[in-house]
DNA sequence: CACTGATTATCAGTAACACTGATGATTACC
DNA sequence: GGTAATCATCAGTGTTACTGATAATCAGTG
């Protein structure tokens, strides 16, 4: 049984996880990927964009395309880092709050929902036994 | 914490067991996937290319190349379908029976590996949950 | 039997995603 | 001062998986 095989549950979890947060992140024109960024970029420093990769276990390479989306949309703003010239010190815009903000709860939502067929110990289990993962 | 969110814990998960699983079917000359349609051929009686989609979850379009791969490794073989000849019978060859009996105990090996950190009870309640979920 | 509509496999084209490797600017080291 | 490392960026590539179109075949209807 390929439905057994946990490279297999573990795609098509993420597939229909997406199939919810995807129209749950909609209204405020971001995707998760793009949620999960503004959430590093959260900090009271701001960080550089490797800093930010490194966070989110992601490409140097990949995230210049991501500063690129949230900086085309003013969510996401590049300064010059005080210090240190060869860096981008990346910030939230105000909008970028604000989306930030309203995002969040729109996507725990959803991940209840998803989540729903189970009960409240399996759903904290399931987040505590992937972070140990990964 | 973006590393809360459920979407990044499930798509580390899958890099992070992809990252022991891929070696470990290296020998085989098979990656994971591929390892899946072998897994969803092995029937009694053969599937054709549009059942295997179905039952794997992929698209019909995505199994054409699947096949083309397994089939160029002699791994699988189109054969008339009894029947109904828009269809194809999908076979495992002798070989493909041999590769998937070999690659079925080192990817759960791998996967064992994967889950070490986690208890038994644990382990069995990743794979039961997310069963359900998907 | 002829016709219409559905089904199957295939192909071309496309899109999303994320990487490698190279480059220019800057900084750190000694 | 000169060399090596670091940062952001870009071009190119590879993987994965999709949409939409096509030809062959089958099923059902009159």
């Amino acid at each position: 049984m390929s439905r057994r095989r946990l490279g297999y549950l573990l795609k098509h979890a993420s597939l229909r996880l997406a199939e919810v947060t995807g129209p749950a992140l909609e209204p405020y024109g971001i995707d998760g990927r793009e949620l999960a960024v503004l959430t590093t970029l959260d900090t009271a420093e701001p960080l550089s964009q490797q800093e930010a990769a490194q966070r989110l276990g992601i490409d140097r390479t990949t995230m210049v395309a991501m500063i690129d989306a949230l900086e085309a949309k003013k969510l996401v703003a590049r300064r010059p880092h005080p210090g240190d010239r060869r860096k981008n010190a990346v910030e939230l815009t105000e909008r970028g709050h604000d989306t930030l903000r309203a995002a969040v709860p729109a996507v725990e939502e959803a991940e209840e929902r998803f989540l729903a067929s189970l009960s409240g110990e399996e759903a904290r289990l399931l987040r505590d036994v992937l972070s140990r993962l990964v």
